[in-house]
DNA sequence: TTTAATCCTG
DNA sequence: CAGGATTAAA
């Protein structure tokens, strides 16, 4: 067992007489394995290298390479063997006769198929039955004789009883088996449609011209055979490409089904007979041909080998039996396997295309009624501002005007997520991240707190959404509060400053009815790794196109993979590549900030934010950005895709997290209703949710400072507004003040105003605000009008007044989470 | 010096 | 909305 030539049986003199290495000149009628007969791309041998080894007993790697190997090896000898041969039959041919023997490994190796083709006679039939019966023999005789199985070749006339029987009934399952084939064929055939029907139709005339033609076969039948290579070399192609699946269909094989290794092996073999037959040297009793059975049925595993012993044991002809019936079976099993690979391969490109997956977000342009366009359209500075909010505003928020813009950039991260590997790490990754998501965080450090301290599984609006999951439709976002918590009616409730803070207080503050416990999210998604969401999104964006799976290969090579790898250091905000090293590396390259990746998605808007570290420890933050706090040192952002982004930062944070999540972003913007200077003790007052640190409390006071820019910006616009109105009025600017410096519900700065604070348009807008909104307003007018605007530091008054004006806010906004009313 | 507000820019 | 620069206050 731990010699590589336990493959050729567990006898010392199997293992002398079947061990593939022998000269070229000791196998003059073997042909090549497919494995060196062409290059790499264009062809690997089915099964072999991939399957052989789980097949094997002990499934030892070492195998894997002892096989490979030899077979290479053997390969050269071989080929050199049809170097020599061609020249010895062929005469001054040599060339031509390379390249036949080129074609019939290309052939050969299309299995079946080609063989049913090429071998349209009895005479496939007679020899293969003669092949089982060499190989039982060979068996037979060298086994109770160790030692003496180099003279099993000599021998091949023991064994006689009932070989005639044998003969017959194998023939019969070898007409069945190719009757079958040839069915499973035709489907395949159909299936490629018209073009392809229209080439089986004209090879077969080639057949059955080269079938009346006799045996000399030649040119019809290569191109015939170059023509199902089209169709074999595309299926194994994919099986180069779809290393995932085939790795699967590899462990599924090991269990079910070890005939299906036998079943190719059996492929090549039968190529080799063709390979004789052609030559004119077919029907003999070839050792090599035993010694390649041999090899086959043991190169089977232990399934096979225990047949076989049975076989020998028990009855000879049971083993012929058994042989048959099994070939018959895996035969079926294994064509109609790769026929269904091709169909679903073909019906995948052609019916499933990728512009519509089924997992895929759709973002349905929404109502336009919150367009806002005439605005934005008017002052190039609103226009940025309103679109640099949309970019990140969340899934319920209305798509208005931005619709296209948010599919480009929807399409952008599609296509930068899948330019270098498409769909193997949402398939093979994904499980993965879910289930090692937890250890990871809790294993190391960077990865932030353990699940218990963040998992609030009883909050009501704990709704992940996977990518799997549809997502809810706009405005469909459950309440963040229990309904009895938040005030009904937001203009008494929580309209009125003075009367807030008590009465709701009383009615719902601290002690909200419990809502209903909500299902367990069915995964931890919010906790993820912002490398483990990476891979929900590559899911969602990019489903099962096993057609467009590029080899494994590829993206273990790609640099950025081997550059983190060697370079961890210079990632520090991300974790080292053992963690790394179990996922998707493509994640690698998303983790590389400061790249061109990172360079392209930084201007795409997204808030950046507020993640920060205590004790330089690395945590999801709502803004997107890994905060290494060092000192004054911040980390680099990390670039993640904007749908990304919008699973992360929409899912409700119930934990207390470090960073600010668009939740957060939404009830500040409620707050400023109340409060546009609000200190940062009383962000904390309200944010009980979020962990607090120096960049946390910067951002959200930078958001306040934005929010009032905002503010003053519209209120100066309106108020230049009116007092150009009502110098167009000339003579009553005093009537037209008072109709102008209004901002009730049907005004269009209110309009604006809760467009830009109160965006879904959940929470009733406090009449308050609208009063403190037309007095800014006034006061704006009221400088403007008397020309006080001309001086550099005219609006710090007025600043100064409205901050005078700061209302407390509700109570309400001291539960986490986004209040509505 | 630190903090924060504003202004400006992207 | 964030970052940078500037300014002013603590």
């Amino acid at each position: 067992m731990d010699s590589p030539t336990d493959l050729f049986g567990d006898s010392a003199s199997q293992i002398h007489a079947f061990a593939p290495t022998h000269s070229s000149t000791d196998l003059p009628g073997v042909h090549p394995q497919p494995s060196a007969g062409r290059p790499p791309p264009a062809f690997r041998p089915p099964g072999f290298p991939l399957i052989h080894h789980l097949l094997q007993p002990g499934g030892t790697p070492r195998r894997i390479g002892g096989q490979v190997n030899t077979s290479l090896s053997t390969h050269r000898h071989l080929e050199d063997r049809n170097l020599e041969e061609d020249r010895g039959e062929r005469g001054g041919q040599v060339e031509q006769g390379i390249e036949e023997g080129e074609e019939g490994v290309l052939e050969g190796d299309d299995g079946l198929l080609g063989v049913k083709k090429r071998h349209g006679d009895a005479a496939l039939a007679a020899e293969w039955g003669q092949d089982v019966l060499k190989v039982k023999r060979m068996k037979l005789e060298s086994r109770p004789r160790d030692g003496e199985a180099e003279e099993g070749g000599r021998r091949r006339q023991g064994g006689r009883e009932g070989k005639r029987r044998e003969r017959e009934e194998l023939k019969e399952q070898l007409e069945e088996a190719r009757e079958r084939l040839q069915a499973l064929q035709e489907k395949v055939w159909r299936a490629f449609g018209e073009k392809h029907m229209a080439e089986e139709e004209e090879e077969r005339k080639k057949r059955r011209g080269s079938n009346r033609g006799g045996r000399d076969g030649g040119e019809g039948d290569v191109g015939m055979m170059e023509e199902e290579e089209d169709i074999t070399e595309g299926m194994y192609d994919e099986d180069d490409i779809d290393g995932g699946e085939m790795e699967k269909e590899t462990f599924s094989l090991l269990s079910v089904s070890p005939f299906d290794n036998f079943h190719k092996r059996r492929e090549e073999r039968q190529k080799d007979r063709e390979g004789r037959m052609e030559r004119g040297t077919g029907g003999g009793l070839h050792l090599e041909g035993v010694m390649e059975g041999a090899g086959l049925w043991l190169d089977c595993g232990g399934l096979m080998r225990g047949d076989w012993h049975g076989g020998i044991e028990d009855e000879g002809e049971e083993g012929g039996q058994k042989f048959a019936q099994a070939l018959k079976l895996e035969l079926g099993s294994a064509v109609a396997r790769v026929i269904d690979r091709v169909l679903r391969l073909y019906t995948e490109m052609t019916d499933f295309a990728p512009s519509s997956p089924p997992t895929a977000i759709s973002f349905l342009p929404s109502d336009a009624g919150n367009d806002g366009g005439r605005e934005r359209g008017v002052w190039m500075g609103l226009l940025t501002r309103g679109r640099g909010e949309e970019k990140v505003r969340g899934k319920e928020e209305k798509m208005g005007a931005q619709d296209g813009e948010r599919e480009k950039q929807l399409q952008k991260m599609s296509n930068g997520s899948a330019q270098p590997h498409r769909t193997e790490a949402s398939d093979l990754a994904m499980p993965l991240a879910v289930q090692r998501s937890a250890d990871i965080r809790k294993a190391h450090p960077l990865l932030g707190p353990p699940l218990s301290t963040h998992l609030n599984p009883s909050h009501p609006n704990l709704s992940l959404h996977h990518p799997s999951l549809p997502r809810p439709p706009p405005l469909s976002h459950p309440p963040l509060l229990p309904a009895a918590s938040q005030p009904k009616d937001p203009s008494s409730a929580s309209f009125h400053p003075s009367s807030s803070s008590s009465s709701s207080s009383t009615s719902s503050f601290p002690a909200p009815p419990p809502p209903p416990p909500p299902p367990p999210p069915p995964l931890p998604l919010p906790l993820l790794h912002y490398s483990m969401q990476q891979l929900f999104s590559r899911s969602l964006h990019h489903p099962q196109l096993p057609h467009l799976t590029p080899s494994r290969k590829d993206y273990l090579n790609s640099d950025p993979f081997l550059e983190f790898s060697s370079h961890p250091s210079a990632h520090p905000s991300f974790p080292p590549l053992p963690l790394l090293g179990h996922l998707d590396p493509s994640l690698v390259r998303h983790a590389h900030g400061g790249r061109e990746r990172e360079r392209g998605m930084r201007g795409d808007s997204g808030m950046r934010g507020g993640g920060g570290m205590d004790g330089g420890e690395l945590y999801l933050t709502g803004g997107i950005s890994f905060c290494r706090q060092r000192g004054e040192e911040w980390g680099r952002d990390v670039c993640l895709c904007t749908s990304v982004k919008e699973q992360i930062l929409n899912w409700p944070h119930v934990y207390t997290q470090e960073g600010l999540s668009p939740c957060h972003l939404k009830k500040a913007k409620l707050m400023f209703f109340y409060a546009r200077y609000p200190s940062s003790n009383t962000l904390k007052t309200y944010f009980p949710d979020v962990k607090f640190n120096r960049c946390v409390t910067s951002q959200m006071i930078k958001w306040f400072s934005n929010f009032r820019e905002f503010f003053y910006i519209q209120m100066e616009r309106f108020a230049r507004q009116a007092v150009r109105e009502a110098l167009a009025r000339e003579g009553t600017p005093r009537l037209g003040r008072e109709a102008q410096l209004r901002v009730g519900r049907d005004t269009e700065l209110y309009r604006i105003l809760n467009m830009h604070y109160n965006k879904s348009n959940v929470y009733q807008v406090p009449e308050r605000f609208i009063e403190i909104s037309e007095v800014a307003l006034r006061e704006f007018y009221s400088a403007i009008w008397t020309g006080r605007d001309s001086d550099p530091c005219w609006k710090k008054g007025i600043y100064k007044i409205v901050c005078k004006l700061d209302s407390p806010v509700p109570d309400a906004f001291r539960l986490p989470g986004c209040p509505v009313g």
